[in-house]
This record gives structure tokens, C-alpha cells and sequence, in this order.
DNA sequence: TAGGCCATCTGGTCCT
DNA sequence: AGGACCAGATGGCCTA
């Protein structure tokens, strides 16, 4: 948490501290309203705008910071300082967000490239959603389609669904290894789920589109849960993908969409 | 030009 | 007390 993380702003414009100083400086000096990093580009007059700093808005400011005890304790110097690093601080935090997001957005199934357009904040945390829910439903069909492979040679010896887990059938005697890298090919589904995330880039990039450019994703989830949901036409060769999953989406992911995320669709900033 | 997205500043609140 | 977190305000950049 504490590593430097400005190194990996998605922000090249990111101002350097003493930028932030300029414009900190520049703004308590005499301009009212907040001035944005992106217009310290120009430095200013450093010394001038240091003589300046005892204006009434300087003063006012700092008296609504801090307390009487406080006020006497610090000077205005101290206090800009201590501007600065409550900025400083909060610029970092944001910073670190922002890793975190790029983060996220490297592993979202979306086409990644100079050529595409960098996923908004609030699409990547909507599609990353709803990946994590189609990841979720794949687990699930895949456990179902185990029980009914290997559970109906056997005299009730696996429960997958209550296990929870594909290699708990390497214990099983006569039962072959099955692993996440060797599990059975003769399903159609296995093949399908495990390469879903590749093959759901291009939903993904219709996923961008969406919410640039009506914020479909954002208002009016269809019944096939987004771009995620409308997109399991990932079966070779463009028939349908056979397994139920594709066949029926899952409800409760529109339903979650609209309802435990109601800012979203309705916070208009 | 309007709207979306974003970075930054700022003050308030909560937590350790 | 200091730091983290949050939300509002503001202005810049970009795109349709």
C-alpha cells in the first residue's frame, strides 16, 4: 500500500509534486473556486504568489481548518504545508484506485490495445460483475455436468455439489484423474467454459460501445444480463453454444443489476 | 457545443 | 492526532 504507485498512473498528465505545490499555492492566493492540476502546467511565479498568501482567502480558509488551538499553534506556512500533504495524500489514494482499475481491466474478457479505448470506470466495474457471475454460472454447470457423469456410475460415491471440488474425484477407485487440465473432452461444455474469457473480447468491446455510447449497460440490463449475458455465442462454427447456461441466462443476474446497484442507474451525477 | 469521463482539491467523518 | 475514506465542487479533455 505503501509502494509508489504514481509510477503506475494511468494519468500521464499526473502533475509532479511541485506542481501541486504551484497550483495549491496559485489557487489559495486569490482565486475562488478549486483549481485542477491540469492547469499547473503553466508554473507561476512562485516567490509572487508566496508573498501573497495572507489574503482574507488565505485566512478564511485556514480558519475554517483548524481550531483556535491549532491556529495558534501553526503558521500559515505550516499550514499550506499541511495542505499539501493532506492533497498529496488523497492524490495517492486515488492513484492507487486507479492501479487497481487498470489492474482489474487487464483481466476483464475485453480486446485490449492502442487501437481500443480504455474501459470507463463504471463499465469495467459493471462487465468485471458480470464476469464474475458468468464465471460463477460456469462453475456451476460444470459441477452439475461432473454429478451427472460420475455420479451415475456409481452407487451414490460422489457428490460433487457438496464437495465442491472437480479433483475430489481423483480419489474415487477406477475413476480417471479429472483436473482443470485434463478434464474430460468428450463434454462440450468443458472446452467452451474454459476458454470463455477469451472468447468473450468481442462482447466486451461491445460493452464499451454500450455505455459510451447510450449507457445501455447502465440503465436497461437486458434479460441476458449486458454484454456478458448476450454474448455466449462462443460455440464454434455459430450454432448455439449447447450448454444451459447459454441457453437460459441466469435471472437473478438482471434482476441484481437493477437492484443492488441502484445508484447506478439512477445517480445522474 | 453538450455531455461524459476524469483528476484534483477540499472539508467532513470515522477509525486506529 | 493523524490517516483513510468519502462526497461535492470544479475545470480540463475528448467525442458525438
Amino acid at each position: 500500500m505503501d509502494s509508489d504507485t504514481s509510477r503506475f498512473s494511468s494519468r500521464p498528465s499526473s502533475p509532479e509534486v511541485d506542481d501541486i505545490f504551484l497550483s495549491t499555492v496559485k489557487k489559495t492566493s486569490g482565486f475562488s473556486g478549486t483549481v485542477s492540476s491540469t492547469q499547473s502546467d503553466s508554473p507561476p511565479e512562485l516567490s509572487a504568489d508566496l508573498r501573497s498568501l495572507s489574503s482574507n482567502e488565505e485566512d478564511a480558509l485556514t480558519l475554517k481548518m483548524l481550531s483556535k488551538k491549532d491556529r495558534k499553534l501553526l503558521s500559515e506556512s505550516e499550514l499550506q504545508m499541511m495542505r499539501l500533504k493532506i492533497n498529496s495524500r488523497e492524490r495517492k489514494r486515488m492513484h492507487d484506485l486507479n492501479v487497481a482499475m487498470d489492474g482489474l481491466r487487464e483481466v476483464m474478457p475485453y480486446a485490449h490495445g492502442p487501437s481500443v479505448r480504455k474501459l470507463s470506470k463504471i463499465a469495467t466495474l459493471l462487465l468485471a460483475r458480470n464476469y464474475i457471475l458468468m464465471l460463477s454460472n460456469s462453475l456451476e454447470e460444470m459441477k452439475r455436468l461432473v454429478s451427472e457423469i460420475y455420479g451415475s456410475g456409481h452407487h451414490g460415491g460422489f457428490h460433487p455439489s457438496a464437495c465442491g471440488t472437480l479433483t475430489h474425484t481423483a480419489s474415487l477407485p477406477g475413476i480417471p484423474t479429472v483436473s482443470h487440465a485434463s478434464h474430460p473432452v468428450h463434454h462440450p461444455l468443458l472446452p467452451p467454459a474454459v476458454s470463455t474469457a477469451a472468447s468473450l473480447s468481442a462482447p466486451g468491446i461491445s460493452a464499451v460501445t454500450s455505455v459510451r455510447s447510450h449507457h445501455g449497460l447502465l440503465k436497461a440490463p437486458s434479460a441476458s444480463a449486458g454484454p456478458l449475458g448476450s454474448s455466449f455465442q462462443h460455440w464454434g462454427t455459430g450454432m448455439p453454444c449447447p450448454c444451459s447456461m447459454c441457453q437460459v441466462p441466469p435471472p437473478h443476474v438482471s434482476s441484481m443489476s437493477t437492484v443492488s446497484m441502484p445508484r447506478l442507474t439512477t445517480d445522474s451525477k
